[in-house]
DNA sequence: CGTCTTTGACCTGCGC
DNA sequence: GCGCAGGTCAAAGACG
């Protein structure tokens, strides 16, 4: 399974400065102007929507890689069905393009790139939210282990989204699961199933965030299921606060801060966890305990 | 049979 | 206005 998704790097795609392109040269413009600020034609706006950059390590999307592709996409729990490839110029690795499959309607869309200077990376941009809820048969078995992670907020950790309102939410980004993936997830699901220690307090901490959510992904219903796919990150805590969901709140944490600045030596111990494709449920336990001791309230409910 | 991937063509936005 | 590049559509084929 795929030990989750991970970001190893996220960024909002905020016109300016995209520090991401420290990592990839910049040779597309896109990356540096693609959000645009009219959402205009509902079809191709290239740049009309918003876009969050979320680097993933090619490690973990090749648990999801379907079919040799070049780059599959990182596993989230929504279903994404590809709808198009495009050799990217300056780019060695050609552009997937993604869109949600989960619900027909849903915009939701996402690009899969593999970094040109780091071809172990690839680059997640998503755009647009999904309008619909969490997959209801994924969120349940999520729901056996949510994750004290971090408030489900918008935002990232360097920019603001100011994209507003709709477009932003996508923060959601799901651990996503792709076809075969999903199955995968599903038994990794159940041999987690098993009651943790830490289940009651994790639970607290869901209220806790669940309360949070509420008003910063309002696209969709704000319910835990909408969450629901945290516990696919469960307690990685260097993944929770890479994702642009949580980012904001929790930078706004001193402790969190601390977090960050550590992550160098989480990402060497993930990184060896990365290579289990089922140590999930050791996995979580672990980054549980590492992420409390990182941060007291993770994990606590107070 | 339904869903997904692949792939070429078309459309749109941007820079010159 | 033109050309380039990115993004999307839609048909065909593959797979479960």
């Amino acid at each position: 399974m795929e030990v989750g998704f991970r970001a190893f790097n996220v960024h909002l795609e905020d016109n300016q400065n995209s520090p991401e392109n420290s990592d990839d040269s910049p040779p597309s413009p896109m990356f540096y102007d693609t959000k645009a600020t009219s959402t205009s034609s509902p079809k191709r706006s290239r740049r009309g929507t918003h876009k969050r950059v979320v680097h993933v390590p090619i490690k973990e999307v090749e648990g999801s890689r379907l079919k040799g592709e070049t780059n599959a996409p990182p596993a989230d729990s929504w279903a994404w069905r590809k709808y198009g490839q495009k050799p990217i110029k300056g780019s060695p690795y050609p552009r997937g393009y993604y869109r949600c499959s989960s619900s027909k309607g849903c915009p939701a869309r996402k690009q899969v790139e593999r970094s040109r200077t780091d071809p172990t990376m690839v680059m997640v941009t998503y755009s647009c939210e999904h309008n619909h809820p969490w997959p209801a048969s994924r969120s349940n078995n999520n729901h056996h282990h949510n994750a004290p992670a971090s408030p489900p907020t918008n935002s990232t950790l360097t920019t603001e989204p100011t994209n507003s309102n709709s477009d932003d939410q996508m923060e959601e980004e799901p651990p996503m699961l792709t076809r075969k993936s999903k199955h995968d997830h599903e038994l990794e699901l159940e041999r987690e199933a098993e009651p943790e220690p830490e289940a009651e307090t994790e639970i607290e901490q869901d209220k806790k965030f669940t309360s949070l959510e509420v008003g910063s992904c309002g696209a969709f219903a704000s319910t835990n299921d909408q969450y629901a796919w945290f516990s696919d990150f469960d307690a990685t805590s260097s993944t929770m606060l890479e994702s642009p969901m949580m980012s904001r709140d929790i930078v706004e944490d001193s402790d969190m801060a601390m977090i960050f600045s550590i992550r160098d030596d989480e990402e060497s111990f993930f990184a060896d966890l990365d290579e289990l494709p089922e140590c999930s449920t050791v996995f979580r336990r672990r980054e549980i305990e590492h992420c409390r001791k990182l941060a007291p309230w993770c994990g606590t409910t107070g």
